[in-house]
DNA sequence: CTGTTAGCGCTTTCAC
DNA sequence: GTGAAAGCGCTAACAG
């Protein structure tokens, strides 16, 4: 920068005013000064200013996965809304460990992020203690968690499935199963599965039964492997509510290799919406979560609290709650075409929250 | 940092260097640092680190989203390598636009990383003057540029249809059509694109057919249309490639839905071996690129690359090409099993490259 | 093994 | 509208 301002015949200060402001530097100051820029490929060195303004500019968001669709979604419109402030985002993926997000939140807090946005509200003690203490804006998503750190956006998983179990419920099926990975798995997951087995409960089930298959990430082979056993040990069931989608196609297509019917022989429903479920044939009833949704709005409410935090004020906790819906499609026989005799495509959805 | 400095009774150079290295610092005076630390929940500042010792510990990765399984498991690896060496990495998706990659060139830049690993060897001219600049290491990924602007850790994307087109060909397929995105579209899909029209030719084929649908990134959804287009204009097409598996899987259900059998009435391939074409029914011919092996090797070439430069001295450009293979599973009827009379899992693979 | 000094490249603050 | 001085929180380099 000090090459450039000599260049360019003015002091330092004034080449960083030119950079950023668009009131105190004359037109034709700031011409100049760009063209010096341009000429010496000139690129401002940001870590630097940092140290002196006090603000890095960077956002931490910590996901579960990266190859998640959901979690992508969100991850997209956080980053298109910290864009609008020239925020940076600094990705984290826990794969699906609290101990692994421990670690993160330390290497992330050690680049002194301006806030964090966590997915889910379980952490290690020491990992929230480290949120606590950083004094900057605390997000979490995806979860509605009991004691929650500081600001929530997200919904209830264990109530999403609640949902889908009435609605299931209100089809007329009765033997309904769950296939989940195993534990310790990832925590989204086991809150579904306590709102399937509180559903069972509620609805005066004879009986609940539970498939662990594999560890987190689960995906299409353990809803393959899941579906599998699921009727090795309980032959009479007649629905089965898979963690998350791709496991549900992995037990739905199982099922067409093996020759059982779905939804004849049996009903099987996912969560999370993935355009596979729209596609496959027959196509697949889930849950759908507003993945973008919470992620614009934990967002925005992120700059909120950022601008509070830079003028030395403070914002206010926000609990936001995200709505979903159950989105019925064909493999719970719930949409008009049987899969053997195409027709139309809308599914029948309805909303909640 | 001082702070802690004080009430350990020591200097601050004492606690900077008992936070890094394991020789100077006795046990005693360590031990004592940590308990405060511990105490005073203090966090290092690697920002202010940075500034001084004039290593950010950053290393930049552009994908072009992060919504895809190749690139992200390409991210994966790499984030995996980069960890060893304690450098993080700031990510960043262009959504395909070259437009959105120069941007994004200048403002990660901005952050001073150590090297930049990108997708693809098309740039703006300003970007790539950038990159040419900066004075890192540059690696570009999943390509083989004819003008790369150093290092490159890729594969011929073109030479994988032509791969393809070949295998088809031997099993009797003639009327092969393509369906990919409209461009401008992703290079590497137009590098697929160009493959297959080399391959027509080279194999004497009577005619090409090209379906462009969506823009990119296209999907499950573009290729259910794509098929439908590819039909009603080449009502004789044998066998369809498409630019990626979640474009092959739409075709395929498409194809189902209507009552079209696969691989009965049409052959479908893909590209990408997603886990999706593992277990769809059918299974999907694809071509399988070694996502996480272009990650691990991309990875450890800027380790080397890094030290050189820290060291003043220059890594020889290295071009790395990295294996992949066609897989052939029951979409193209060249696997055992037809659809509706399930048996065996193994596909038939071959190595190339 | 530990401390002192200087300075990384910006921006804040205050002066003109 | 522009400049000068000071300093952000660390680490390199050298001294002891």
């Amino acid at each position: 920068m000090a090459d450039v301002a000599r260049k360019a015949g003015v002091s330092a200060m004034t080449v960083s005013r030119a950079l950023k402001d668009d009131q105190s530097v004359s037109a034709k100051t700031r011409t100049r000064i760009m063209k010096v820029i341009e000429e010496l490929g000139y690129v401002l060195d940001l870590s630097a200013g940092a140290l002196s303004s006090k603000r890095t500019g960077f956002v931490s968001v910590l996901i579960p996965s990266i190859n998640n669709s959901n979690f992508s979604e969100t991850m997209h419109a956080i980053s298109s809304v910290m864009e609008t402030a020239d925020l940076h985002v600094l990705i984290g993926y826990s794969d699906y460990s609290v101990q692994r997000e421990e670690v993160l939140i330390e290497t992330m807090l050690r680049r002194r992020p301006e806030g964090i946005i966590l997915t889910g509200g379980f952490h290690t003690p020491k990992g929230r203690r480290m949120l606590e203490r950083a004094d900057i804006p605390v997000i979490e998503t995806w979860d509605l968690p009991p004691d929650p750190v500081r600001h929530v956006v997200g919904f209830s998983n264990a109530e999403t499935i609640v949902s889908l179990m009435r609605r299931l419920y209100e089809r007329g099926y009765q033997k309904i199963g769950f296939i989940c990975g195993e534990p310790p798995s990832d925590a989204r997951g086991m809150d579904r599965k306590r709102g399937y087995l509180q559903a069972v409960d509620e609805l005066g089930l004879a009986r609940a039964h539970v498939v662990f298959t594999g560890q987190a990430p689960i995906s299409i082979k353990d809803g393959a492997e899941g579906i599998v056993r699921m009727i090795e040990e309980w032959p009479d069931v007649e629905a089965v509510i898979c963690v998350s989608d791709l496991v549900a196609f992995g037990a739905m297509t199982e099922c067409l290799r093996r020759g059982w019917d779905v939804p004849g022989r049996l009903a099987i429903a996912g969560f999370g919406d993935f355009e596979i479920s729209r596609f496959a044939w027959p196509s697949l009833t889930t849950v759908s979560v507003g993945c973008a949704e919470i992620g614009r709005r934990a967002g925005e409410l992120m700059l909120e609290a950022i601008k509070h935090n830079r003028d030395g004020s403070t914002l206010p906790v926000e609990i936001q709650q995200v709505p979903y819906e159950v989105v019925e499609r064909q493999s719970t026989g719930t949409q008009d075409a049987p899969p053997k005799a195409p027709s139309g495509k809308k599914a029948k959805k309805q909303k909640n929250t």
